[in-house]
DNA sequence: CGAATCCATTGACGTTCGTCAATGGGTCTG
DNA sequence: CAGACCCATTGACGAACGTCAATGGATTCG
């Protein structure tokens, strides 16, 4: 293996390719993704036929109430789901306008 | 559109189709990439032709070195990287043995 | 050997995060 | 209207995280 030329004290800083803006919001989708509730809720609504129910989570899931709705609200700020109220209940979907590298990055998992 | 019957008290749980054990795997790689500073480091390497010496990352990014250090055993914990040691240099390239679902994840970003 | 260089580890500190209990707004039903 | 139900928000708390200064091991050079 042929490694670069290297002198003591001598580094050869490598180019960064992304944009540090590109870098800081890849960085926000892949936080809000890292939880593993939020993973599963994010799967389950890209793979839904139909907008999901909030209920539904909060049946689902170990967790109370509060903390699925909070859940919910980091998804909806990273831009990841949609809501729409219909009488008591809020049913969520995956954004209508997901952002191609952000769609890249869903369907790359599971 | 049309959405599922429901009644008060009534609701309709999804099927979770990603096993427990998935979810936390998957979700301690995103964690690992979500951090803007280890995903530049990540890219950084995924596009990387040869293996790529920490100094270079020390001079490279506003952080000290045991903070690189402490972001490169993260990596390493997370399976993401390997390391090699030269004399006085560590080079870290890609795992060889990186998991088909990670690598996908990675070629997913930018 | 002694000094210099690269890198990992440890300990500490402030911030962020996930969670819950409590509360309140909004909607439907009797 | 009164009660039940769904959901969001607030406040609080412990855990995890990112960062740095200090330290030490390992290697190389004079």
């Amino acid at each position: 293996m042929v490694l670069p030329e290297r002198e003591r004290g001598v580094c050869c800083p490598p180019t960064l390719k992304a944009r540090p803006q590109k870098i800081e919001q890849t960085s926000e989708i892949l936080r809000t993704l890292a939880d593993p509730t939020r993973l599963q809720i994010a799967l389950c609504l890209r793979d839904a036929k139909e907008p999901v129910c909030i209920c539904d989570f909060t049946a689902t899931f170990d967790i109370s109430q509060p903390t699925v709705s909070h859940h919910m609200a980091k998804l909806r700020e990273a831009g990841l789901v949609n809501v729409t109220k219909q009488g008591i209940w809020s049913f969520y979907r995956l954004a209508s306008d997901l952002a191609p590298a952000t769609r890249r990055i869903l369907d790359a998992i599971g």
